[in-house]
RNA sequence: GUGGUUGUAGCUCAGCUGGUUAGAGCGCCUGAUUGUGGUUCAGGAGGUCGUCGGUUCGAAACCGAUCUUCCACCCCA
């Protein structure tokens, strides 16, 4: 075993996986498009303080600081180092940190350009996040996400056009069945002031959100642990039995919710997306109404979603929600913004398991030329080169190896067709060329050869 | 961060309650075929058994630490 390797929870991509990734992103990228959103990239790196404090004190664990330059112990006095204050040394130590995800350097990148930009402005953004956690199943320190955000609108047509694209991706992918899953923050905070406890409502949330997980009574246990009372936690009990179809429950939401104008105010907005959406078709995709759900509550403010596959077992594949004023911690406040975010990594694993990759997908060489050595490339070069011209992927073998192993080499990249040149068909100008995949061999002049491939 | 799990040849794995030169299949290299891959045949290379330490006459095997893998929790794409 060699000593070389990577760290922990990140992954080394192969030709054939990268095929299947460009696949998907190339699926994704085409969608956002298709609906008016333009690419941006932003660093890997941002300043520390920009990502800390933004994703819950949980998050601000998983944030991966980077160490430094040089001495950088210089702005830590010694005494700090010896209580092991880590929360005053961090910040002394490390004044950069790995993206956590695309939103909040999203939100950066907004104010920073707040002058350049057109409002509303819709952007896409595919790059790798990093987070420090604990591999697992679908779980990985370093993954891509494809984020579609529209920020300066407060319209309801953005989560209906960014349901379409969850649909239209997915669908593209040939994904068979898949539910995406919506809920309104207001919703929740009105859940949490029918019972009394609007403070709880984080604790009330992320509680019921692991309802389909670990069933009705660990939920109510942990309701009980996080200091609700039994009176408030049997007003909680009748969300357990929101089920059925969207209408139904929203009529029954709206009944539990009569005394909380915010949380009308979310069902309206529900049932406005709701309607919308009916003035389009969507193909695999079971819009779903689902109280339980509970997702980024330290910056969402309107709609949440999530998608789930129905045929694989794995976490969300995709989230998204409305934050009201995600630019005011950078000090633009009144930005409304709306976003979605693809999990390439996980929509990847989905795909692999169901099989859904076309098996076409390899961008390969199609024409490979056997090299013989200085002579013959003089003759041989130039035809690769008009190859290369008619858009055929073609290569030669840069030396002048046995010619087993260069056949062998082409055999191993699947390259499907293969050109001998020797003395005798430069004398003649009929070209040998094989058919690796029947073995066939004929002579061919190199119009015809081009000809056959293309 | 908590709990569990894994590590033997490039890959997938075997290796008995500790016993001498650690095995298989696949892959790789060479030749049969000095201009023909994928099939066949013959031969060959390749491992300080994750790492460090301990127990023992003796450790791949037992113990400890550490790293890695996978899984669950927390949380999340």
């Amino acid at each position: 075993m060699s000593k070389v390797g990577i760290p922990k929870g990140m992954r080394d991509f192969s030709p054939e996986v990268m095929a299947k990734r460009n696949y998907i992103f190339d699926t994704i990228k085409r969608t956002f498009q298709l609906y008016g959103f333009e690419q941006i990239e932003t660093p890997a790196m941002e300043n520390r303080e920009t990502l800390t404090g933004k994703y819950g004190e949980e998050g601000d664990r998983l944030i991966f600081s980077v160490l430094n330059s040089g001495d950088y112990l210089k702005k830590v006095e010694d005494v700090s180092l010896k209580n092991r204050n880590l929360e005053n040394i961090t910040p002394l130590v490390s004044e950069k940190a790995l993206r956590y995800d695309l939103t909040v350097p999203f939100a950066r990148y907004v104010v920073q350009h707040q002058n350049e930009i057109t409002f509303p402005f819709k952007r896409f953004q595919i790059q790798p996040v990093w987070r420090a956690d604990r591999p697992q199943k679908g779980r990985y320190r370093e993954f891509y996400q494809c984020d579609a955000d529209i920020i300066g609108s407060d319209s309801l047509l953005n989560e209906v056009e960014l349901i379409k694209i969850f649909d239209e991706v997915l669908t593209n992918l040939g994904m068979q069945d898949f539910s995406i899953k919506m809920n309104n923050r207001k919703v929740l905070s009105g859940i949490a002031e029918v019972i009394g406890r609007p403070e709880k409502i984080v604790d009330i949330t992320i509680a019921i959100d692991k309802l389909e997980k670990i069933g009705r009574d660990k939920v109510n246990e942990e309701l009980l642990q996080k200091g609700l009372t039994n009176k408030e936690i049997e007003q909680i009990q009748p969300l357990f039995e929101l089920k059925g179809d969207n209408k139904e429950v929203l009529q029954r939401l709206r009944n539990y919710l009569q005394n909380s104008e915010v949380g009308l105010e979310g069902i309206v907005e529900i049932e406005k997306i709701l309607e919308v959406i009916g003035f389009w078709s969507l193909n695999k995709a079971k819009v779903e109404v689902d109280v339980t759900l509970a997702r980024g509550l330290d910056y969402y403010t309107g709609a949440i979603f999530e998608v789930v596959s129905n045929e694989v077992k794995m976490g969300s594949i995709c989230g998204g929600g409305r934050y009201a004023d995600l630019t005011g911690i950078f000090g633009l406040p009144n930005l409304s913004g709306v976003g979605i975010s693809f999990g390439a990594d996980r929509i990847y694993d989905v795909m692999e398991e169901l099989k859904l990759f076309p098996t076409k997908l390899s961008q390969g060489t199609q024409l490979f030329f056997v090299n013989f050595g200085h002579k013959e490339e003089a003759y041989v070069l130039p035809l690769l080169q008009k190859a290369r011209e008619k858009g055929i992927r073609a290569e030669i073998y840069p030396e002048a190896a046995k010619m087993k192993k260069q056949m062998k080499y082409a055999d191993q990249k699947n390259i499907p067709y293969v050109v001998v040149v020797g003395e005798e068909e430069m004398k003649s100008g009929r070209l040998s060329f094989k058919n690796m995949q029947s073995g066939e061999q004929e002579k061919v002049n190199f119009n015809e050869l081009i000809e056959r491939i293309s």
